[in-house]
DNA sequence: TCATAGCTACTTTTT
DNA sequence: GTAGCTATGA
């Protein structure tokens, strides 16, 4: 037997030499499917499988990069360089570099994110004369991406009945219209957004019969992983590419799927095994990662959902540590709180940073963590949040290098047309992208052709004089890499120049950015690609271009480094840590607010809690705090409903409540002067503000400068006690305390369900209508 | 045409 | 709390 089946057992050896036809792995948390995965590559390799005719899709470029980097370890050879490995939108991109001319698009085609996406959504909105407040870019841009997920085209959204009885109900009846003008658009401008990278290769795939033909019998091996999280779209594609030698193997776990918001489908699930004959099934059960304790209380709490595909997960490891579970007065005592227990645990069981992680629902509760930590001293680095790239600087350097590979792409073109001031201002760049509407050309050929269309003497000389210098950088890119262009670029215009001669330390600190943004290209250039170098511009701008649109924020950063980790738990999935802290476990958290109106929501969370619990190897503790700032403001909240589902004996509770008395109530004497002062022309003197804030003086400049800036309202501080109460208890008639109005009447309740709003009657500070959702109201009883 | 200050609306999760 | 937009004055 070949060595690197020694280390399987038995189950994971069948799954690794099942090479050949239609293979589903039903993989339980921790159960070595990361493992099994590579080692069957490597299997294939070994067997003499060319890497070429190997296809293996996975969730992150993280999973991809580290997949690859183990089969060279078993197989001790850079042949895993040569696979096709990555995730579905990175691989197709990469195909779609040299196919994209038989679907009308430039090869060179622009890649656009959320932000750039959403802001096309917002321009076409604005063209059909729709209002942008009704239409807003985020809901629209949901909406059209679920529906590309779901391979529903313009025509068909346009034609379906219940979709369009949907929006009706919604009120949104021109949805179909902006979806038909945003594809259309993007089309114009050369680019796809990450959903077409799926959708166009479908229609390639279905619609060209060579290129079908050429990739079904490249990829004579197919492996996806993560195969719960996969959209109807993803299913499609993957269907047409196996369909001629239908080695397809999936391996997934029905209880990890946890992106269905993102049009992922359990459903794929049951359809791979009606779609095949002979679909073999190996389940996966042993659970070589966690402690009994850990893994029955992820038992236990899944069982709650229905429908699961029957599993009995099981371990050998030894017992290990109950749950721990820690009520907290606020946010920041949670943060503190687990600081404190990170400290302890490194000195009592010697354990080191990047033995832990912090785990969440939403990417805002990092920073009470965040802030504890620093205090400290522990070395951490949050997963998530805003990527490198979507940093204005870098944004805007991107947009030049975008602009010079795609001047179709409008975008990049509006963004820096101006960037740095070049007089060329909004009203010229309105009737540009007018012109570029009405004669059915792009905003940059308008430009070209800008004496054409009646600009004034000195715009059309900017203007001219902008071309001039696009284009110059345009002649490099046959010759020149992507650093030396961007280079040239970065010498060229004068923002970067700006960003140095701003000494601020933003100033300071844009400037470094840029400077890592040339690192990087540089860096790129230099690194060396698969033996498929003859494909069209591997070092060039494009590549690079493609690359980074499509990488994520944590596959920017060191996942071995020691440091203490933080993410959301969507980001840890496939991933484990000794001592898992998971936080905020608080009703309209987690579960979130968002997802409480479906049993299939509330599931889905469900999923999440037992992602997040099954991350863990030996210690786990679970903390939720009474009270979160929300939105800048506080609220109360019930522990979430996840906790009662736990068996109770498994659960050791505490409450981590001390060392806030000096913030409490030995201030009071000295904070009864402050008061008085920041209080000033305030009806209701007596008052205390409850809240701990590190830095008084920011509250009282802050109260001052509102005070002066409005005369009209007089300032009111909460009273001590202040804790916004259950806003569905608001009654006409009911005494309130507004945390900035003061105290007043409920006149009136009205608004819909979802965005209540109450007129309040206040006694220094006259009627005003507030919106319940954002307002901290404290009903006096 | 441009820089700034102040206001508003919003926050789930991600390729 | 903050990004991003609008109104304002230069």
């Amino acid at each position: 037997m070949q060595d690197y089946l020694k280390g399987l057992n038995d189950h994971q050896r069948n799954a690794v030499t099942t090479t050949e036809g239609p293979l589903m792995i039903v993989a339980g948390a921790g159960s070595g499917k990361t493992k099994v995965l590579t080692t069957r590559i490597a299997h294939l390799l070994a067997k003499g499988v060319d890497a070429f005719n190997i296809l293996a899709l996975t969730f992150t470029n993280k999973a991809a990069a580290e997949m690859k980097e183990r089969i060279e370890h078993i197989l001790g050879s850079k042949e895993a360089r040569n696979l096709y490995i990555g995730t579905f939108h990175s691989v197709f991109a990469r195909i779609m570099r040299s196919e994209a001319h038989r679907l009308g698009y430039p090869n060179s085609f622009t890649i656009y994110d959320t932000d750039d996406a959403k802001s096309v959504i917002k321009t076409v909105v604005q063209e059909l004369n729709l209002d942008v407040q009704h239409y807003k870019p985020n809901a629209v841009y949901n909406r059209i991406s679920g529906a590309k997920n779901a391979l529903v085209g313009p025509a068909e959204y346009n034609n379906d009945y219940h979709i369009q009885q949907e929006d009706m109900r919604a009120n949104r009846p021109m949805m179909a219209k902006i979806y038909a003008a945003y594809a259309q658009r993007c089309f114009k401008n050369g680019a796809m957004d990450f959903d077409d990278l799926l959708i166009k290769m479908y229609e390639l795939l279905k619609n060209f019969p060579e290129a079908l033909h050429k990739y079904q019998h490249k990829f004579k091996y197919i492996m996806i992983d993560e195969y719960q999280d996969t959209n109807p779209a993803q299913y499609e594609i993957i269907k047409l590419l196996g369909a001629v030698h239908e080695n397809v193997c999936v391996v997934g776990d029905d209880a990890q799927s946890i992106y269905s918001f993102r049009g992922a489908t359990i459903q794929n699930i049951l359809q791979f095994r009606q779609d095949y004959d002979d679909v073999k099934v190996i389940k996966l059960e042993q659970n070589y990662r966690s402690t009994p304790n850990i893994l029955t209380v992820a038992n236990e709490v899944i069982k709650n959902n229905k429908g699961q595909i029957p599993k009995d997960l099981w371990t050998e490891n030894k017992q290990g540590d109950n749950i721990r579970l820690i009520r907290t007065m606020s946010d920041n005592e949670e943060g503190k709180f687990v600081a404190d227990a990170i400290q302890e645990q490194k000195l009592r069981n010697h354990y080191k940073n990047k033995d832990f992680a912090i785990l969440y629902r939403t990417n805002a509760q990092s920073r009470s963590y965040e802030e504890s930590l620093r205090r400290m001293n522990i070395a951490y680095t949050i997963f998530g949040g805003l990527s490198f790239y979507q940093r204005k600087e870098i944004k805007d350097y991107v947009a030049y290098l975008r602009l010079i590979v795609n001047p179709k792409d409008e975008e990049a073109l509006k963004r820096i047309i101006n960037y740095p001031v070049r007089g060329i201002g909004k009203t010229s760049v309105d009737k540009a992208v007018l012109a570029a509407n009405e004669n059915n050309i792009s905003m940059w050929e308008v430009l070209e052709n800008a004496a054409r269309f009646g600009y004034k003497a000195g715009t059309l000389q900017s203007i001219e004089e902008f071309v001039t210098m696009i284009r110059s950088f345009r002649s490099m890119l046959d010759t020149k890499n992507a650093y030396e262009i961007a280079f040239h670029v970065g010498k060229q215009t004068s923002f970067v120049k700006e960003l140095f001669n701003d000494k601020s330390t933003e100033g300071v600190q844009r400037y470094e950015n840029v400077q890592e943004l040339l690192n990087s290209i540089k860096e790129f250039t230099e690194t060396p690609m698969s033996e498929e170098s003859g494909e069209v511009g591997d070092k060039g701008l494009a590549t690079y271009l493609q690359q980074i649109t499509l990488l994520t924020d944590a596959d920017q950063k060191d996942p071995n480094a020691d440091t203490v980790k933080l993410m959301t738990i969507h980001a840890a999935k496939g991933l484990e840590y000794p001592v898992v802290f998971v936080g905020g476990l608080e009703e309209g958290l987690f579960p979130s607010g968002l997802s409480i109106n479906t049993r299939e929501e509330l599931e889905e969370e469900r999923r999440l809690f037992y992602v997040a619990i099954t991350r863990a190897k030996g210690r786990l503790y679970l903390t939720y705090a009474n009270t979160r700032y929300k939105f800048g403001s506080l609220t109360a909240n019930e522990p979430s409903r996840f906790i009662d589902e736990i068996p109770q004996d498994y659960l050791d509770r505490s409450f981590a409540g001390g060392g806030t008395r000096n913030q409490s109530s030995s201030g009071w004497a000295n904070s009864n002067a402050f008061e008085r002062m920041k209080g000033a022309g305030s009806s209701t003197g007596s008052s205390f503000a409850r809240k701990a804030e590190p830095k008084p003086e920011k509250t009282f400049v802050s109260s001052l400068a509102s005070s002066n800036a409005k005369p009209k309202e007089v300032a009111h501080t909460p009273s001590s006690n202040f804790v916004p109460s259950d806003i569905a208890e608001l009654q006409v008639g009911s005494r309130v305390e507004h945390q900035k109005f003061g105290f007043g009447e409920v006149v009136k309740l009205e608004g819909s369900n979802h965005n209540p709003v109450a007129t309040i009657k206040f006694d220094v500070n006259g009627e005003k209508k507030i919106m319940l959702n954002y307002a901290k109201l404290m009903i006096q009883k």
